[in-house]
RNA sequence: CGGGGAUUGGCGCAGUGGUAGCGCGCCGCGUUCGGGACGCGGAGGUCGCCAGUUCAAAUCUGGCAUCCCCGACCA
Protein backbone atom coordinates (compact mmCIF):
# COMPACT_ATOMS: atom_id res chain seq x y z
CA UNK A 1 0.00 0.00 0.00
CA UNK A 2 1.23 3.41 -0.90
CA UNK A 3 0.78 5.92 1.86
CA UNK A 4 0.01 8.66 -0.63
CA UNK A 5 -3.19 6.78 -1.45
CA UNK A 6 -4.12 5.70 2.07
CA UNK A 7 -7.60 6.82 3.13
CA UNK A 8 -6.51 8.61 6.29
CA UNK A 9 -4.31 11.46 7.38
CA UNK A 10 -2.29 11.85 10.50
CA UNK A 11 -3.06 14.74 12.82
CA UNK A 12 -0.48 16.75 14.65
CA UNK A 13 -2.96 18.05 17.17
CA UNK A 14 -5.94 16.73 19.01
CA UNK A 15 -8.63 18.49 20.98
CA UNK A 16 -7.92 18.81 24.67
CA UNK A 17 -11.32 17.26 25.12
CA UNK A 18 -9.92 13.97 23.85
CA UNK A 19 -8.26 12.76 27.01
CA UNK A 20 -8.15 9.03 26.63
CA UNK A 21 -4.76 7.90 25.34
CA UNK A 22 -6.05 5.23 22.99
CA UNK A 23 -8.53 7.73 21.57
CA UNK A 24 -5.83 10.35 21.03
CA UNK A 25 -3.32 8.08 19.36
CA UNK A 26 -5.81 6.18 17.23
CA UNK A 27 -7.35 9.39 15.92
CA UNK A 28 -4.04 11.13 15.38
CA UNK A 29 -2.61 8.11 13.60
CA UNK A 30 -5.61 7.89 11.29
CA UNK A 31 -6.87 4.57 12.63
CA UNK A 32 -10.37 5.58 13.66
CA UNK A 33 -12.86 8.40 13.39
CA UNK A 34 -15.46 9.19 16.00
CA UNK A 35 -19.04 9.54 14.79
CA UNK A 36 -20.80 9.93 18.14
CA UNK A 37 -20.18 9.04 21.77
CA UNK A 38 -18.96 5.45 21.81
CA UNK A 39 -19.42 5.02 18.05
CA UNK A 40 -16.43 4.86 15.74
CA UNK A 41 -15.50 4.23 12.14
CA UNK A 42 -12.49 2.02 11.52
CA UNK A 43 -10.36 3.55 8.79
CA UNK A 44 -8.15 1.26 6.67
CA UNK A 45 -5.31 1.18 9.20
CA UNK A 46 -7.64 0.55 12.12
CA UNK A 47 -9.56 -2.12 10.27
CA UNK A 48 -6.34 -3.93 9.39
CA UNK A 49 -5.37 -4.10 13.05
CA UNK A 50 -8.86 -5.15 14.03
CA UNK A 51 -8.78 -7.96 11.45
CA UNK A 52 -5.41 -9.16 12.69
CA UNK A 53 -6.66 -9.35 16.25
CA UNK A 54 -9.79 -11.06 14.99
CA UNK A 55 -7.78 -13.62 13.03
CA UNK A 56 -5.56 -14.53 15.95
CA UNK A 57 -8.63 -15.02 18.13
CA UNK A 58 -10.42 -16.98 15.40
CA UNK A 59 -7.42 -19.23 14.88
CA UNK A 60 -7.30 -20.16 18.56
CA UNK A 61 -11.05 -20.68 18.80
CA UNK A 62 -11.01 -23.02 15.83
CA UNK A 63 -8.07 -24.89 17.36
CA UNK A 64 -10.08 -25.20 20.57
CA UNK A 65 -12.78 -26.95 18.55
CA UNK A 66 -15.27 -24.13 18.07
CA UNK A 67 -17.18 -23.84 14.81
CA UNK A 68 -17.70 -20.34 13.53
CA UNK A 69 -21.23 -19.13 12.85
CA UNK A 70 -22.83 -15.72 12.46
CA UNK A 71 -26.02 -14.93 14.30
CA UNK A 72 -28.21 -11.89 13.67
CA UNK A 73 -27.52 -8.65 15.46
CA UNK A 74 -31.18 -7.76 14.95
CA UNK A 75 -33.24 -9.85 17.35
CA UNK A 76 -36.96 -10.21 18.06
CA UNK A 77 -38.09 -9.20 21.55
CA UNK A 78 -39.68 -12.61 22.23
CA UNK A 79 -36.33 -14.29 22.77
CA UNK A 80 -35.42 -11.69 25.35
CA UNK A 81 -38.76 -11.90 27.08
CA UNK A 82 -38.26 -15.65 27.35
CA UNK A 83 -35.34 -15.18 29.74
CA UNK A 84 -36.71 -12.05 31.36
CA UNK A 85 -33.79 -9.98 30.21
CA UNK A 86 -35.99 -7.76 28.01
CA UNK A 87 -36.98 -5.95 31.19
CA UNK A 88 -33.91 -6.65 33.30
CA UNK A 89 -31.10 -5.42 31.08
CA UNK A 90 -30.97 -1.68 31.22
CA UNK A 91 -28.29 -1.42 28.56
CA UNK A 92 -30.30 -3.38 25.99
CA UNK A 93 -31.00 -1.35 22.87
CA UNK A 94 -34.72 -1.84 22.25
CA UNK A 95 -36.84 -0.39 19.50
CA UNK A 96 -40.14 -0.83 17.72
CA UNK A 97 -40.54 -1.30 14.00
CA UNK A 98 -42.18 1.76 12.49
CA UNK A 99 -44.31 -0.35 10.14
CA UNK A 100 -45.15 -3.58 11.95
CA UNK A 101 -44.96 -2.22 15.51
CA UNK A 102 -42.97 -5.32 16.42
CA UNK A 103 -40.31 -4.97 19.10
CA UNK A 104 -36.65 -5.75 18.52
CA UNK A 105 -33.34 -5.58 20.29
CA UNK A 106 -29.86 -4.99 18.95
CA UNK A 107 -27.89 -7.90 20.33
CA UNK A 108 -25.60 -7.21 23.28
CA UNK A 109 -24.79 -10.95 23.52
CA UNK A 110 -26.32 -14.06 22.00
CA UNK A 111 -27.39 -16.64 24.56
CA UNK A 112 -31.01 -15.84 23.76
CA UNK A 113 -30.47 -16.67 20.10
CA UNK A 114 -28.09 -19.57 20.36
CA UNK A 115 -29.95 -21.64 22.95
CA UNK A 116 -33.11 -22.09 20.89
CA UNK A 117 -30.97 -22.57 17.80
CA UNK A 118 -28.84 -25.35 19.32
CA UNK A 119 -32.02 -27.01 20.55
CA UNK A 120 -33.09 -27.44 16.92
CA UNK A 121 -29.85 -29.14 15.98
CA UNK A 122 -28.23 -31.13 18.81
CA UNK A 123 -30.37 -32.99 21.36
CA UNK A 124 -28.75 -36.43 21.66
CA UNK A 125 -26.09 -37.12 24.29
CA UNK A 126 -24.01 -38.30 21.32
CA UNK A 127 -23.85 -34.75 19.99
CA UNK A 128 -22.12 -33.38 23.09
CA UNK A 129 -19.95 -31.61 23.87
CA UNK A 130 -19.85 -29.04 21.13
CA UNK A 131 -18.95 -25.38 20.79
CA UNK A 132 -19.74 -22.57 18.38
CA UNK A 133 -18.58 -19.01 18.24
CA UNK A 134 -18.96 -15.83 16.30
CA UNK A 135 -17.14 -12.55 15.85
CA UNK A 136 -19.70 -9.83 15.59
CA UNK A 137 -20.68 -6.29 16.33
CA UNK A 138 -22.49 -5.96 19.64
CA UNK A 139 -24.64 -3.12 20.90
CA UNK A 140 -25.02 -1.86 24.43
CA UNK A 141 -26.85 1.25 25.46
CA UNK A 142 -24.10 2.50 27.72
CA UNK A 143 -25.24 5.26 30.00
CA UNK A 144 -21.82 6.72 29.63
CA UNK A 145 -19.62 5.63 26.76
CA UNK A 146 -16.05 6.55 27.58
CA UNK A 147 -12.33 5.94 27.35
CA UNK A 148 -12.19 6.06 23.56
CA UNK A 149 -12.65 2.64 22.12
CA UNK A 150 -12.59 0.88 25.48
CA UNK A 151 -16.26 1.36 26.29
CA UNK A 152 -18.37 1.93 23.23
CA UNK A 153 -22.04 1.57 22.47
CA UNK A 154 -21.15 -0.49 19.42
CA UNK A 155 -18.15 -2.80 19.56
CA UNK A 156 -16.68 -5.95 18.08
CA UNK A 157 -16.72 -9.05 20.21
CA UNK A 158 -15.94 -12.71 19.93
CA UNK A 159 -18.46 -14.82 21.80
CA UNK A 160 -17.89 -18.54 22.14
CA UNK A 161 -20.35 -20.96 23.70
CA UNK A 162 -19.85 -24.56 24.79
CA UNK A 163 -22.56 -27.12 25.56
CA UNK A 164 -22.30 -30.09 27.89
CA UNK A 165 -24.17 -33.01 29.36
CA UNK A 166 -22.51 -32.86 32.77
CA UNK A 167 -20.90 -30.44 35.15
CA UNK A 168 -17.67 -32.42 35.08
CA UNK A 169 -17.48 -31.98 31.35
CA UNK A 170 -18.26 -28.27 31.59
CA UNK A 171 -15.59 -27.87 34.27
CA UNK A 172 -13.02 -29.63 32.16
CA UNK A 173 -13.86 -27.53 29.14
CA UNK A 174 -13.77 -24.34 31.19
CA UNK A 175 -10.25 -25.19 32.37
CA UNK A 176 -9.18 -25.81 28.81
CA UNK A 177 -10.57 -22.48 27.62
CA UNK A 178 -8.61 -20.71 30.33
CA UNK A 179 -5.41 -22.01 28.78
CA UNK A 180 -6.59 -21.11 25.30
CA UNK A 181 -7.19 -17.56 26.49
CA UNK A 182 -3.70 -17.31 27.98
CA UNK A 183 -2.30 -18.19 24.57
CA UNK A 184 -4.56 -15.71 22.78
CA UNK A 185 -3.38 -12.78 24.88
CA UNK A 186 0.24 -13.86 24.51
CA UNK A 187 -0.15 -13.86 20.75
CA UNK A 188 -1.84 -10.46 20.89
CA UNK A 189 1.25 -9.05 22.59
CA UNK A 190 -0.37 -8.19 25.93
CA UNK A 191 0.14 -11.52 27.67
CA UNK A 192 2.55 -10.14 30.25
CA UNK A 193 0.13 -7.41 31.23
CA UNK A 194 -3.00 -9.54 31.19
CA UNK A 195 -4.04 -11.50 34.26
CA UNK A 196 -6.39 -14.39 34.82
CA UNK A 197 -8.67 -12.71 37.33
CA UNK A 198 -11.07 -14.20 39.84
CA UNK A 199 -14.40 -12.40 39.67
CA UNK A 200 -17.91 -12.81 40.87
CA UNK A 201 -19.63 -15.92 39.59
CA UNK A 202 -23.14 -14.70 40.14
CA UNK A 203 -25.48 -17.28 41.59
CA UNK A 204 -24.30 -20.13 39.42
CA UNK A 205 -20.71 -20.80 40.32
CA UNK A 206 -18.22 -19.68 42.91
CA UNK A 207 -16.22 -17.61 40.46
CA UNK A 208 -16.20 -16.45 36.93
CA UNK A 209 -12.91 -15.43 35.46
CA UNK A 210 -11.96 -12.28 33.69
CA UNK A 211 -8.86 -11.46 31.74
CA UNK A 212 -7.73 -8.08 32.97
CA UNK A 213 -5.08 -6.03 31.21
CA UNK A 214 -3.27 -3.79 33.66
CA UNK A 215 -3.39 -0.13 32.64
CA UNK A 216 -4.24 3.13 34.39
CA UNK A 217 -6.99 3.51 31.80
CA UNK A 218 -8.77 0.47 33.20
CA UNK A 219 -12.03 0.91 35.04
CA UNK A 220 -11.80 -2.14 37.29
CA UNK A 221 -9.70 -2.38 40.40
CA UNK A 222 -7.85 -5.67 40.69
CA UNK A 223 -5.38 -7.18 43.13
CA UNK A 224 -2.46 -8.91 41.46
CA UNK A 225 -0.67 -11.87 43.03
CA UNK A 226 2.91 -11.73 41.77
CA UNK A 227 3.67 -15.20 43.06
CA UNK A 228 1.35 -17.01 40.70
CA UNK A 229 0.44 -14.26 38.21
CA UNK A 230 -3.28 -14.18 38.80
CA UNK A 231 -5.48 -11.35 40.02
CA UNK A 232 -8.65 -10.85 42.00
CA UNK A 233 -11.36 -8.39 41.09
CA UNK A 234 -12.15 -5.89 43.81
CA UNK A 235 -15.79 -7.04 43.75
CA UNK A 236 -14.81 -10.26 45.55
CA UNK A 237 -11.59 -9.36 47.35
CA UNK A 238 -13.33 -9.01 50.74
CA UNK A 239 -15.10 -12.28 50.27
CA UNK A 240 -11.68 -13.88 49.74
CA UNK A 241 -10.24 -12.08 52.77
CA UNK A 242 -7.49 -10.48 50.64
CA UNK A 243 -5.85 -13.84 49.97
CA UNK A 244 -4.90 -15.24 46.59
CA UNK A 245 -7.26 -18.19 46.05
CA UNK A 246 -4.63 -20.01 44.04
CA UNK A 247 -1.53 -19.89 46.23
CA UNK A 248 -2.61 -18.31 49.49
CA UNK A 249 -0.38 -15.27 49.07
CA UNK A 250 -1.54 -12.30 51.13
CA UNK A 251 0.81 -9.78 49.58
CA UNK A 252 -1.33 -8.49 46.71
CA UNK A 253 -0.67 -5.47 44.55
CA UNK A 254 -3.52 -3.13 43.67
CA UNK A 255 -3.84 -2.17 40.01
CA UNK A 256 -6.32 -0.80 37.51
CA UNK A 257 -7.39 -3.23 34.84
CA UNK A 258 -9.48 -3.29 31.69
CA UNK A 259 -11.50 -6.45 31.18
CA UNK A 260 -10.52 -7.75 27.74
CA UNK A 261 -12.09 -11.17 28.12
CA UNK A 262 -14.12 -13.33 30.41
CA UNK A 263 -15.16 -16.92 30.81
CA UNK A 264 -18.30 -17.90 32.63
CA UNK A 265 -20.12 -21.08 33.52
CA UNK A 266 -23.72 -20.36 32.65
CA UNK A 267 -24.83 -23.90 33.43
CA UNK A 268 -28.57 -24.05 32.66
CA UNK A 269 -29.33 -20.35 33.00
CA UNK A 270 -30.02 -19.94 29.30
CA UNK A 271 -30.90 -23.49 28.32
CA UNK A 272 -33.73 -24.09 30.79
CA UNK A 273 -35.85 -21.06 29.81
CA UNK A 274 -35.81 -22.31 26.21
CA UNK A 275 -36.51 -25.88 27.23
CA UNK A 276 -33.20 -27.10 25.90
CA UNK A 277 -32.77 -30.67 27.18
CA UNK A 278 -30.81 -33.57 25.73
CA UNK A 279 -31.85 -37.22 25.64
CA UNK A 280 -29.41 -39.30 27.65
CA UNK A 281 -28.43 -42.97 27.17
CA UNK A 282 -31.22 -43.95 29.51
CA UNK A 283 -33.76 -42.22 27.31
CA UNK A 284 -34.44 -39.49 29.83
CA UNK A 285 -34.40 -35.74 29.26
CA UNK A 286 -31.70 -33.85 31.14
CA UNK A 287 -30.78 -30.16 31.12
CA UNK A 288 -28.02 -29.01 28.80
CA UNK A 289 -25.23 -27.08 30.52
CA UNK A 290 -23.54 -24.16 28.91
CA UNK A 291 -20.34 -22.12 29.17
CA UNK A 292 -19.62 -18.79 27.52
CA UNK A 293 -16.31 -17.21 26.66
CA UNK A 294 -15.96 -13.65 25.43
CA UNK A 295 -13.17 -11.47 24.10
CA UNK A 296 -13.71 -7.82 23.27
CA UNK A 297 -11.89 -7.55 19.95
CA UNK A 298 -12.17 -3.79 19.60
CA UNK A 299 -11.47 -3.33 23.29
CA UNK A 300 -8.28 -5.36 22.90
CA UNK A 301 -7.23 -2.95 20.19
CA UNK A 302 -7.65 -0.04 22.56
CA UNK A 303 -5.98 -1.90 25.41
CA UNK A 304 -2.91 -2.61 23.27
CA UNK A 305 -2.56 1.10 22.51
CA UNK A 306 -2.94 1.97 26.18
CA UNK A 307 -0.27 -0.50 27.19
CA UNK A 308 2.15 -0.13 24.29
CA UNK A 309 2.98 3.42 23.30
CA UNK A 310 5.49 6.15 24.00
CA UNK A 311 5.39 9.92 23.71
CA UNK A 312 5.77 9.69 19.94
CA UNK A 313 2.98 7.27 19.24
CA UNK A 314 1.84 3.68 19.13
CA UNK A 315 4.16 0.69 19.34
CA UNK A 316 2.24 -2.23 17.87
CA UNK A 317 3.21 -5.80 18.64
CA UNK A 318 4.31 -7.16 15.28
CA UNK A 319 1.49 -9.71 15.19
CA UNK A 320 -1.19 -7.02 15.03
CA UNK A 321 0.55 -4.09 13.31
CA UNK A 322 -1.46 -2.89 10.29
CA UNK A 323 1.53 -3.61 8.04
CA UNK A 324 4.61 -5.71 8.64
CA UNK A 325 7.01 -3.12 7.25
CA UNK A 326 6.85 0.66 7.02
CA UNK A 327 9.11 1.66 4.16
CA UNK A 328 10.13 5.31 4.15
CA UNK A 329 11.56 6.94 1.11
CA UNK A 330 13.76 9.92 1.89
CA UNK A 331 14.80 11.30 -1.47
CA UNK A 332 15.27 7.89 -2.88
CA UNK A 333 12.03 7.04 -4.56
CA UNK A 334 13.37 4.71 -7.20
CA UNK A 335 15.17 2.54 -4.70
CA UNK A 336 12.16 2.56 -2.41
CA UNK A 337 9.88 1.37 -5.19
CA UNK A 338 12.34 -1.35 -6.03
CA UNK A 339 12.41 -2.61 -2.43
CA UNK A 340 8.64 -2.22 -2.15
CA UNK A 341 8.17 -4.48 -5.13
CA UNK A 342 10.63 -7.06 -3.85
CA UNK A 343 9.00 -7.29 -0.44
CA UNK A 344 5.40 -7.30 -1.62
CA UNK A 345 6.26 -9.98 -4.17
CA UNK A 346 7.31 -12.10 -1.22
CA UNK A 347 3.92 -11.56 0.37
CA UNK A 348 5.18 -9.10 2.96
CA UNK A 349 2.72 -6.34 3.85
CA UNK A 350 4.43 -3.03 3.21
CA UNK A 351 3.26 0.52 3.72
CA UNK A 352 5.39 2.68 1.46
CA UNK A 353 5.63 6.32 2.46
CA UNK A 354 5.89 7.79 -1.02
CA UNK A 355 4.38 11.14 -0.04
CA UNK A 356 6.07 14.36 -1.00
CA UNK A 357 6.82 15.29 2.57
CA UNK A 358 9.93 16.26 4.44
CA UNK A 359 11.97 13.65 6.24
CA UNK A 360 10.81 15.00 9.57
CA UNK A 361 7.17 14.58 8.71
CA UNK A 362 7.69 11.04 7.49
CA UNK A 363 9.73 9.96 10.49
CA UNK A 364 7.32 11.49 12.98
CA UNK A 365 4.32 9.97 11.25
CA UNK A 366 6.03 6.59 11.24
CA UNK A 367 6.53 6.84 15.00
CA UNK A 368 2.91 7.84 15.46
CA UNK A 369 1.51 5.07 13.27
CA UNK A 370 3.75 2.64 15.09
CA UNK A 371 4.43 -0.17 12.64
CA UNK A 372 6.88 -2.55 14.27
CA UNK A 373 9.55 -2.59 11.60
CA UNK A 374 10.75 0.46 9.70
CA UNK A 375 12.98 0.50 6.66
CA UNK A 376 14.47 3.82 5.61
CA UNK A 377 16.04 4.37 2.24
CA UNK A 378 17.67 7.69 1.42
CA UNK A 379 20.23 9.12 -0.93
CA UNK A 380 22.64 9.23 2.00
CA UNK A 381 22.25 5.55 2.76
CA UNK A 382 22.21 4.73 -0.90
CA UNK A 383 25.60 6.38 -1.42
CA UNK A 384 27.02 4.00 1.15
CA UNK A 385 25.19 1.04 -0.37
CA UNK A 386 23.25 0.62 2.86
CA UNK A 387 19.64 0.43 3.95
CA UNK A 388 18.45 1.28 7.42
CA UNK A 389 16.21 -0.94 9.51
CA UNK A 390 14.73 0.14 12.81
CA UNK A 391 12.33 -1.52 15.16
CA UNK A 392 9.70 0.89 16.44
CA UNK A 393 10.33 -0.30 19.95
CA UNK A 394 14.08 0.27 19.92
CA UNK A 395 16.11 3.42 19.60
CA UNK A 396 19.04 2.22 17.52
CA UNK A 397 18.74 1.56 13.83
CA UNK A 398 20.84 -1.07 12.11
CA UNK A 399 22.35 -0.68 8.68
CA UNK A 400 22.55 -3.55 6.27
CA UNK A 401 23.96 -3.89 2.79
CA UNK A 402 21.37 -3.45 0.09
CA UNK A 403 21.67 -7.01 -1.19
CA UNK A 404 21.11 -8.54 2.24
CA UNK A 405 18.05 -6.45 3.09
CA UNK A 406 15.38 -9.00 2.22
CA UNK A 407 17.09 -11.67 4.24
CA UNK A 408 17.49 -9.36 7.22
CA UNK A 409 13.85 -8.31 7.14
CA UNK A 410 12.57 -11.85 6.85
CA UNK A 411 14.57 -12.70 9.92
CA UNK A 412 13.02 -9.86 11.89
CA UNK A 413 9.38 -10.44 10.96
C1' C B 1 -29.08 9.04 35.59
C1' G B 2 -26.61 13.20 39.10
C1' G B 3 -22.40 16.90 38.97
C1' G B 4 -18.67 19.79 36.15
C1' G B 5 -16.62 21.59 31.48
C1' A B 6 -16.96 22.42 26.26
C1' U B 7 -19.26 23.64 21.21
C1' U B 8 -16.20 29.45 16.16
C1' G B 9 -13.27 26.97 8.32
C1' G B 10 -11.26 19.83 7.43
C1' C B 11 -8.13 19.69 12.48
C1' G B 12 -6.31 22.65 16.85
C1' C B 13 -7.53 27.39 18.91
C1' A B 14 -8.16 33.13 19.84
C1' G B 15 -11.96 36.54 19.86
C1' U B 16 -16.88 40.28 26.56
C1' G B 17 -21.96 44.22 21.98
C1' G B 18 -20.25 47.32 16.03
C1' U B 19 -21.07 42.30 11.39
C1' A B 20 -14.91 37.01 12.39
C1' G B 21 -9.15 35.93 12.98
C1' C B 22 -4.51 32.79 13.92
C1' G B 23 -1.74 28.02 13.47
C1' C B 24 -1.95 23.29 11.01
C1' G B 25 -3.98 21.11 6.76
C1' C B 26 -5.75 22.09 1.53
C1' C B 27 -4.80 24.51 -3.88
C1' G B 28 -0.93 27.28 -7.17
C1' C B 29 4.29 28.97 -8.11
C1' G B 30 9.31 28.92 -6.50
C1' U B 31 13.32 27.59 -3.09
C1' U B 32 14.45 23.56 0.32
C1' C B 33 15.25 18.12 1.49
C1' G B 34 17.46 12.80 7.80
C1' G B 35 13.28 14.41 13.07
C1' G B 36 6.81 17.99 12.00
C1' A B 37 11.42 23.53 6.17
C1' C B 38 10.48 28.53 3.90
C1' G B 39 8.63 32.68 0.70
C1' C B 40 4.69 34.65 -2.25
C1' G B 41 -0.36 34.06 -3.85
C1' G B 42 -5.30 31.54 -3.08
C1' A B 43 -9.87 28.75 -1.59
C1' G B 44 -12.72 27.73 2.65
C1' G B 45 -17.08 29.81 8.27
C1' U B 46 -25.68 30.53 8.32
C1' C B 47 -19.80 31.29 15.10
C1' G B 48 -24.25 23.80 17.60
C1' C B 49 -29.85 24.80 17.30
C1' C B 50 -34.37 27.71 18.76
C1' A B 51 -36.27 31.85 21.06
C1' G B 52 -35.45 36.58 23.51
C1' U B 53 -32.88 41.55 24.81
C1' U B 54 -30.68 45.50 21.61
C1' C B 55 -30.28 50.36 16.52
C1' A B 56 -26.67 46.24 16.43
C1' A B 57 -25.31 39.45 19.19
C1' A B 58 -19.87 34.69 18.12
C1' U B 59 -20.21 37.97 22.48
C1' C B 60 -25.92 39.23 26.93
C1' U B 61 -30.58 36.06 28.74
C1' G B 62 -33.60 31.51 28.55
C1' G B 63 -34.37 26.73 26.59
C1' C B 64 -32.68 22.52 23.78
C1' A B 65 -28.96 19.38 21.46
C1' U B 66 -24.22 17.22 21.18
C1' C B 67 -19.31 15.91 22.99
C1' C B 68 -15.67 15.23 27.07
C1' C B 69 -14.54 14.39 32.33
C1' C B 70 -16.02 12.68 37.60
C1' G B 71 -19.65 9.66 40.00
C1' A B 72 -23.66 5.88 39.90
C1' C B 73 -24.48 1.72 36.61
C1' C B 74 -21.91 -2.15 33.69
C1' A B 75 -25.33 -11.18 33.55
Amino acid sequence: MKQSELFSKTQKEISKETQSLNHQLLVRGGYIDQLAAGIYTYLPLGLKVLKKIENIVRDEMVKAGGQEILMPALQPAENWKETGRWDLMDDLFRFTSFYTKKEFALGPTHEEILSPLAKKIFTSYKDFPFAVFQIQTKFRDEKRAKSGILRGREFLMKDYYSFHVSEEDLDKYYEKMGKVYDRVFDRLGIGKKTYYTYASGGSFSKFSHEYQTVTPAGEDTIYVCDKCSVAINKEIIKELKNVCPKCGNKDLRQEKGIEVGNIFKLKDKFTKPFGYYFIDKDGKEKPVLMGCYGIGISRVLGAIVEVLSDKNGIIWPKEVAPFQVHLLSLNSDRQALDIYKKLTDLGIEVLLDDREESAGVKLNDADLIGISLRVVVSDKNEAKGKVEIKKRASLKPIFVAKNTLVKAIKKML
